[in-house]
DNA sequence: AATAAAGCCTACTATTTCTATAGATTTTTA
DNA sequence: TAAAAATCTATAGAAATAGTAGGCTTTATT
């Protein structure tokens, strides 16, 4: 038994196209969820450490979730831990110094949309024979450099600030 | 039972991201198996019609898979096709005026990020509070307009005419 | 020293999405 | 009328994402 959302002619019949119900190919909610973390630790800079539990509760992040999530962070270097009572989370970097970029690596990984086109995840393409000839592999690695040049210079700082840029009359 | 190639721990003594085993956020197979194909038909614009079986098994697609995928392109008006022997799949348009964007709506739906960065397919976000003052979207709708001056300006044709560069000296 | 608060770490489960296959139907040509 | 081909929907299988569980370690406080 097919449920009714997912069955194709209801959805044809409705002409209502499958990302309507999910939206494929898109940011992770993992990486998502590591951008409004880091930006809601640089809004609280005068005030660390943020407790991970405050800080799910605050973001609507599923807790233990946000955890790994925060390690990975840490990990990599972007974030300052503090275990035991009083500890938590701060920011390991200036705010200015935290792009977009590195963190879609780390959470999703690679930022091209096929791995022989990847700057720093780079991989052959299963279905590709030449790849010095391959014209799609030529086009995604523009797509790439275009991406990047938006994502390696958007930084948290850029993120917050744009935030209150509506305020602005235009 | 864990599988060793996903195991955490081995992964990080071998420091082997995720993304050498799986290629998350990538275009999905269904959009380049359907570029292939255009582009096969592109190439044979002076011998139409072509079998989906000639197709499959020239651009190593499994034919039930690419069944779908050309019906797909046909119902967008890309494609024209002739039942019964004889018949077969051609282009229906210039290969000039088929646009990688317009192909990647068609098999993966949005282009954008996030969904409410989506030109074609907006939906607001879930997690977003308000959307007007989002810096986060702000910036994914840089990305999709940087990324949409590239594939949709990119046509089957220029893939094609991409793939003899080599033949220039540098 | 003991206790409680917090992060650390790995594994596991559940859900969703993507990939592929199946099979019956329709159309066309010879 | 038989064979060749596309059409259409459903289903199965595989993979990735999202989320949960639970024990361990460190630190501060009393």
């Amino acid at each position: 038994m097919t449920d009714l959302t997912t069955s194709l002619w209801i959805r044809k019949a409705l002409q209502i196209h499958k990302s309507f119900l999910s939206f494929a190919s898109m940011l992770s909610k993992k990486t998502k969820y590591a951008i409004k973390a880091l930006v809601a630790l640089g809004k609280n800079r005068e005030n660390p450490p943020m407790q991970i539990v405050r800080l799910a509760e605050q973001e609507m992040i599923p807790r233990k979730f946000l955890e790994q999530i925060l390690l990975d962070m840490r990990n990599a270097g972007y974030l300052y831990s503090k275990k035991g009572a009083g500890g938590g989370y701060s920011l390991n970097k200036d705010p200015k110094d935290i792009y977009l970029a590195d963190i879609l690596r780390i959470t999703d990984g690679p930022i091209a949309m096929v791995p022989c086109a990847s700057l720093k995840f780079y991989r052959k393409c299963d279905e590709c024979h030449d790849e010095v000839t391959c014209g799609i592999r030529k086009t995604f690695i523009d797509v790439r450099d275009a991406t990047l040049k938006v994502l390696a210079q958007t930084s948290i700082a850029d993120v917050i600030a744009r935030e209150t840029d509506d305020i602005q009359i235009e």
